[in-house]
DNA sequence: TTGATTTGGAAACGTTCATTCCCTAATTAT
DNA sequence: ATAATTAGGGAATGAACGTTTCCAAATCAA
């Protein structure tokens, strides 16, 4: 069963009784949950009662827990990338679009919202040594990340906005540390103004 | 029993039964452990396994899982400083400071040392939202990367290696974040090449 | 209508977990 | 010597865990 069945809507109807549940709905209160409290930290029992769904339907649904943590994991990036490609398309230059990126990340890291975390570094911290399969879906998301920032710095450096004398990759991979360590550090609770001082200093990177 | 009577010789003996096994060895076996799994997915199997004690001694001396935890929380911030401030001795000028300490997490950050992780950021994740007392200590040992770095910043900027444009706190905070984001990319296993060309980008902040 | 298929969910299952108990061993104090 | 105290460790404990089972309900196919 790949993530696709399990966060869209099938196109046709199939055989047997219908889910009752909303997928994305279900999906969206199990990734808070393990974002908020990590994998291992989860339990079923918590995942029912944030789902909404009795045990045996979660099992029926996703196979087991892990299953859940990756389909909430699929479901968590998509949503992401999304909202960050928005943000990404309002800018004009490249190095418009590589603040913007940052500022992605920086208004994710602060407040509550930034105590809740995120659920690939997260991922990266649960599951490193422990399960190469989830651990190869973070690799992917980091390196999703990494390849769209040099991407934009290379855009950049085409429209004159970023000097050419920036290396792309050695930057990207560093405003890839940045943000993943902006997620962790905002686990700590720091407010708004500390985090886009951060931010703004870090824009240097690309100067 | 606080964490100096954990960590240190007592310096007389006490009554009754002396300790058998050396504690900064068996603290230094902990934390590999945690380190390597994190806080929730480390059992006390684990633990008797990797300390060579029995769960009835590990009970005696640390009252609990958590405070297993914690010792060897303690332990890691006290060796993990006591290194990072040589680094920073050996270096001249403030700014070759700031690389010094950049240099210090850089190091750890690649290879099989990077994928094992850091303790201070894997509790940032394993305990933010589910245990007010321990992420205390993940604030005050971040809080105390942060304040190192500005005052590098400062002396570098006393002794002319570091411009006065820029704003140490904010550069300490991008510094911080930088980091910690190093040692959770790190977890997935980059390349020492990668790793110290992140490195080099990131001294930008300090120009 | 009947059978096949799939979901929903409550209860049961066996395992593993963190922790405690209790007895023995080793030391200091009297 | 003897008592008091502390450490070591194996076995026991009760709770919580992830998972499976089983049956009722809802749909499609024939």
């Amino acid at each position: 069963m790949t993530v696709a069945t399990l966060t869209s809507e099938a196109k046709t109807r199939s055989r047997g009784r219908p889910r009752e549940f909303d997928m994305d709905a279900a999906l969206d209160s199990a990734l808070r949950v393990f974002s908020e409290r990590g994998y291992h930290a989860t339990s079923i029992s918590d995942l029912t009662e944030a789902m909404d769904l009795a045990s045996g339907s979660i099992y029926k649904a996703f196979k087991d827990k892990r299953g859940v943590f990756l389909a909430a994991f699929g479901r968590y990036r998509q949503l992401g990338r999304r909202r960050l490609e928005a943000m990404i398309a309002s800018a004009e230059t490249g190095r418009d679009k590589v603040f913007q990126m940052v500022m992605y990340y920086t208004e994710l890291s602060y407040g509550e919202a930034g105590r809740k975390g995120c659920l690939v570094v997260g991922g990266a911290n649960d599951f490193a040594l422990l399960d190469e399969e989830a651990a190869a879906h973070v690799v992917t998301a980091f390196a999703a990340d990494e390849k769209l920032m040099a991407d934009l710095i290379r855009i950049g450096q085409a429209d004159g906005s970023i000097p050419k004398t920036v290396d792309p990759d050695a930057a990207a991979l560093a405003f890839l540390c940045f943000t993943k360590g902006l997620r962790v550090i905002g686990k700590t609770g720091r407010s708004r103004e500390e985090m886009m001082s951060a931010a703004e200093a870090a824009m240097k990177l690309v100067t």
